[in-house]
RNA sequence: GCCGGUGUGGCGAAAUGGCAGACGCACAGGACUUAAAAUCCUGGGACCGUAAAAAGUCGUGUCGGUUCGAGUCCGACCACCGGCACCA
């Protein structure tokens, strides 16, 4: 890949304009009620403020490798709208930060003893040099980092909030803890704290959780996949532990539909429901069984859930979770010794082997059995580890006849299998038959199910069952609470303190809670987390101590995007002004742009990341929203109106990128040998925004040399060869060089010719229509069309040069403001940035072509093409493609059948 | 297994149901140059033709359907990518 000379003085002009836009502040955003100094961009072409545009990037967290060529694929994506609204007119915000407390920087304070805030500042500082090395158009006053105290100080009163309230059932949303409302029977102090503590949607567990012993935290489900943490890949076990939770189960019914008022791809919207895991069915009451039952279980019910109540009178057994409460009160002495070996056996077990060993179920026979509610039949009742204790009720009826699992656990143990469904084609076998069918072998005394088909079935049985109090009809969700708390060192505080074993939240006005100065970054040897260490820290005057957890990653995470309306405000999160504006719900009725279309929607306007956070921060960071919303800090129920995700860029191999591959590309490397404007035009002139698409360096050449052929339009050669004489030879490599390059004679203010404009307008118009429709690539082969032809042209109008510049400048900024600086070299009427200049709007009337050439079809395939005048009417283009001699052989000696003719566009015979 | 996505030249890709392959890469030929690089011009799906053309035939993962006309819509299948996976 070595090349020549350069194709234009990049490493001049570059830096040169990011100086510029750094020192006037250029893309600095306003909030209502600022005053915007007279001499900024801004104000020369506002006098109010218009609608806003919020455009977003995913945050980076600050790794130690820096930026990776994935990076600044949505930052390119989301930069060139943000200067693409700014040129429509409207005020854009366009912030960027770090989302910056992780387990890396921790790692290295464990290996090395250096504070995590040092390499984190490192970090930030190599990430800051990358991303402004590209030239997007980020207002930098509004840049936050999640791990300083004026940051966390929020994240830490957002807790305050969660842990402050509770979730109404009756209104469907969060309110303050003081409206909670107390049972009568409840007389004690005591008892109302637990009723309290019980109900705030933060809360304290001692429910099992993802232990990773590698790690030394625990992590929430979402962090452990296949059994491993994801985060290094490391064995995770399970372990009873006490622990913060948020109560997001509260929210699953508005997380799911709420997905439906906002633009999201499919496939993401799919995967939060599935990730919600909404299902509908029953629970229903098994009566536990006078046979080998001990006294203690008698009288006493095993409920189950079940999508399938229309097959409950084929339930033949029923299995219960090792861990579900009755085990040890329903489990006779004969089997007690079996029960309580598996009972251990299952809680051994690692996530991952229960994943591995799935294939293969076990279980054991409690001794116990319990009457199926419809047929009267005793069942046995067995335990099992397939049986989940966070799902439903942690029990099932087991159905064998019709249920995959059901099924292969009593063929291995021998139970009775029934058949309860007929499937529709009588050719199935009905055994494991889960889908739905007609009902059969489903009656007793009172109800019948048979013939029914499954939907009906259903309802008919939970009609009896809560008509009897045997059931009721019930919605679970896969959705589990939030495993809020980590034993990490580098993470926000809890601002919690224990009393007497209680927890009490602190004040707001103790917060930031600053982490303590630490020697030693490693949890204390009796498993405590780092924080423990601190003894002075942790224990107060009064004698109290302090939580010694952090929060996780994700908290600092889920409200950056509002910190971001208002990022220096020390009196609260956000003010609610800046807020209103933003987020698109207060509009301002000066707006000079009348467009609905193109109006505020709620929300973040655009959010562009990767899929990896599909389910993680996406669905946190809604349901810290919607609690902000619930209790009146934010004004929309959502937070990200629309979501695009980036496709993954992948190695010039077509693999993955990664350092054992030997495959990763460096932006660093790239900037230096083509320049910013190069990187970002190849980054999204590789294909659609959204695909999986491969690394090809050979193809960052093609867009650079088309940069060097914009350059070549506007300069006159002799003088650059004259100016890289000089710049190979000169001491001091300044931009003032650049001054030796003259305007090229050919670009002059002159009439511009009708070819000229058409060439123009056509791409506005495209250059237009792709931006809105986020079809960067396409966008830009229409500015190589433009650029293909102008090369050609002996005079080049100012006028026209000016307007293709004005579309370039998303694209490669600095290109572009350099071209237009110089092309107003003298000239007071132009302003000194293309920041703000309005975007061209196209004309139709100039695109109108006078003939145009026409396919002639005969029988859809193609034989000819005609030229015929634009207006010409049906009857002319038949006649004219009837006429034609390359048409003639294959209609000659046919019968005509039917002439399709559209106006502009076609004309097809069809012969017979 | 379930859910979602994608299959088009040598490669990245483009095409409101209406001229398949825009734009770019790689390649080939030419101009400029002592020469090379850079730049500029020209060419290009495959097959069959031909001195060269023209004409013709085939062609968007496979098979079928709807339509005057299908890369595009419908049905079945195959391959690859991503997500979920004992959630009752």
């Amino acid at each position: 890949m070595s090349i020549g000379r350069k194709q234009y003085p990049f490493d001049l002009i570059e830096p040169k304009w990011q100086a510029i836009w750094d020192q006037q502040q250029t893309f600095r955003a306003w909030n209502p009620g600022e005053t915007i100094p007279p001499a900024h961009p801004f104000a020369r072409r506002h006098s109010s403020l218009p609608p806003k545009y919020y455009v977003l990037d995913m945050f980076p967290y600050p790794s130690g490798a820096g930026l990776h060529v994935g990076h600044p694929e949505g930052y390119t994506a989301t930069d060139i709208l943000a200067r693409y609204r700014r040129a429509l007119g409207y005020n854009v915000l366009h912030p960027m930060g770090w989302d910056a407390f992780g387990l890396p920087a921790e790692q290295y304070a464990v290996k090395t003893g250096q504070h995590p805030r040092q390499t984190t500042e490192q970090n930030i500082t190599t990430f800051k040099r990358q991303i402004k090395s590209l030239g997007f158009s980020y207002d930098w006053t509004r840049e936050v980092d999640t791990t300083d105290p004026d940051y966390f100080k929020w994240t830490q009163w957002i807790f305050l909030k969660l842990y402050n309230s509770w979730f109404n059932p009756e209104t469907n949303k969060a309110e303050p803890i003081e409206t909670l409302p107390y049972p009568l029977e409840l007389k004690s102090e005591e008892e109302k704290r637990n009723h309290r503590d019980n109900h705030r949607l933060a809360y304290v567990s001692e429910a099992p959780v993802n232990w990773c012993p590698e790690l030394g935290t625990v992590l929430a489900n979402e962090e452990v996949i296949d059994g491993k943490s994801e985060v290094g890949g490391f064995p995770v076990i399970r372990k009873p532990m006490r622990q913060w939770m948020l109560r997001i189960t509260a929210y699953a019914e508005r997380l799911l539909n709420d997905l439906e008022n906002i633009e999201w791809s499919h496939s993401l919207k799919e995967m939060q429901r599935n990730w919600i895991g909404r299902s509908e069915g029953a629970e229903v009451d098994f009566p536990i069984a006078e046979r080998g039952a001990r006294s203690a279980a008698l009288g006493g019910v095993i409920r189950v859930f079940t999508t399938r109540p229309d097959t409950l009178f084929g339930a033949t057994y029923m299995v219960l979770s090792p861990e579900h409460k009755l085990v040890n009160e329903i489990t006779t002495d004969a089997q007690s010794e079996a029960v309580r070996k598996y009972k251990e056996f299952a809680a051994g077990r690692s996530d991952l082997e229960r994943t591995e060993l799935a294939k293969e179920k076990t279980g054991v026979f409690t001794g116990a059995y319990a009457i199926n509610p419809v047929t009267g039949q005793q069942v046995p009742i067995w335990i099992a580890d397939y049986v989940l204790a966070s799902y439903g009720t942690g029990a099932i009826m087991a159905v064998p006849g019709h249920d995959t699992r059901d099924f292969e656990f009593a063929q291995k143990f021998n139970l009775p299998i029934i058949q309860v469904v007929q499937p529709p084609d009588p050719k199935i076998d009905w055994q494991g038959f889960v889908d739905e069918g007609t009902a059969v072998n489903s009656a007793n005394r009172e109800i019948s199910l048979n013939g029914l088909p499954t939907a009906e079935a259903k309802r008919k049985i939970t009609a009896w069952l809560e008509q009897k109090r045997l059931g009721k009809k019930t919605i679970n969700y896969k959705l589990r609470d939030w495993l809020f708390s980590r034993q990490r060192y580098w993470g926000e505080p809890f601002p919690i303190i224990w009393k007497n074993g209680h927890h009490e939240a602190l004040p707001e006005s103790a917060l930031p809670v600053l982490p303590p100065a630490l020697d030693d970054y490693k949890p204390t040897a009796e498993g405590q987390p780092p924080l423990a260490r601190a003894k002075d820290w942790v224990t107060l005057p009064d004698g109290s101590t302090r939580e010694t957890n952090t929060m996780p990653q994700w908290a600092g995470s889920c409200w950056y995007y509002l910190r971001f309306l208002d990022a220096r405000n020390p009196n609260g999160f956000v003010d609610r002004q800046a807020e209103g504006y933003w987020m698109g719900t207060e509009i301002n009725p000066k707006s000079e742009i009348r467009n609905p279309k193109s109006g505020p929607t709620p929300g973040v306007d655009l959010y562009v990341g990767g899929t990896e956070h599909a389910v993680l921060h996406l669905l946190y960071a809604r349901f810290w929203h919607k609690v902000l919303f619930d209790l009146g800090y934010v004004s929309t129920p959502e937070p990200f109106f629309k979501l695009v995700n980036q496709g993954l860029i992948l190695g010039e191999d077509g693999q993955k990128m990664s350092k054992a591959r030997g495959n990763v590309v460096n932006p660093d490397d790239m900037v230096s040998e083509y320049g910013a404007d190069a990187l970002r035009l190849y980054e999204m002139f590789m294909g659609p925004l959204q695909d999986v698409k491969p690394w090809s360096t050979k193809n960052v050449e093609g867009v650079y040399r088309f940069l060097g052929r914009v350059w070549r339009l506007f300069v006159d050669e002799q003088s650059e060869t004259d100016f890289e004489q000089t710049a190979t030879t000169a001491a001091n490599k300044g931009p003032e060089l650049l001054n030796q390059i003259r305007p090229s004679a050919t670009v002059r203010e002159a009439e511009a010719t009708p070819a000229q404009l058409k060439t123009l307008h056509a791409a506005i118009k495209k250059v237009t229509e792709d931006l809105d429709g986020l079809r960067f690539n396409t966008a830009i082969s229409a500015l190589m069309v433009f650029v293909n032809e102008a090369i050609t042209w002996e005079v080049k109008p100012a006028s026209v040069m000016r307007d293709f510049l004005t579309l370039l400048q998303p694209f490669a900024p600095h290109l572009a403001e350099e071209l237009f600086a110089r092309l107003n070299a003298g000239r007071t009427d132009q302003p000194a940035t293309l920041a703000y200049v309005p975007w061209p709007k196209y004309d139709p009337a100039l695109l109108v072509e006078s003939t145009l050439e026409i396919p002639v079809q005969v029988n859809g395939k193609l034989r000819d093409r005609i030229i015929v005048p634009a207006d010409a009417n049906q009857a002319q283009m038949e006649s004219v493609a009837l006429a034609s001699d390359k048409v003639k052989p294959f209609i000659e000696g046919k019968a005509i059948k039917k002439i399709i003719v559209l106006p502009k566009k076609l004309v097809n015979i069809v012969v017979g």
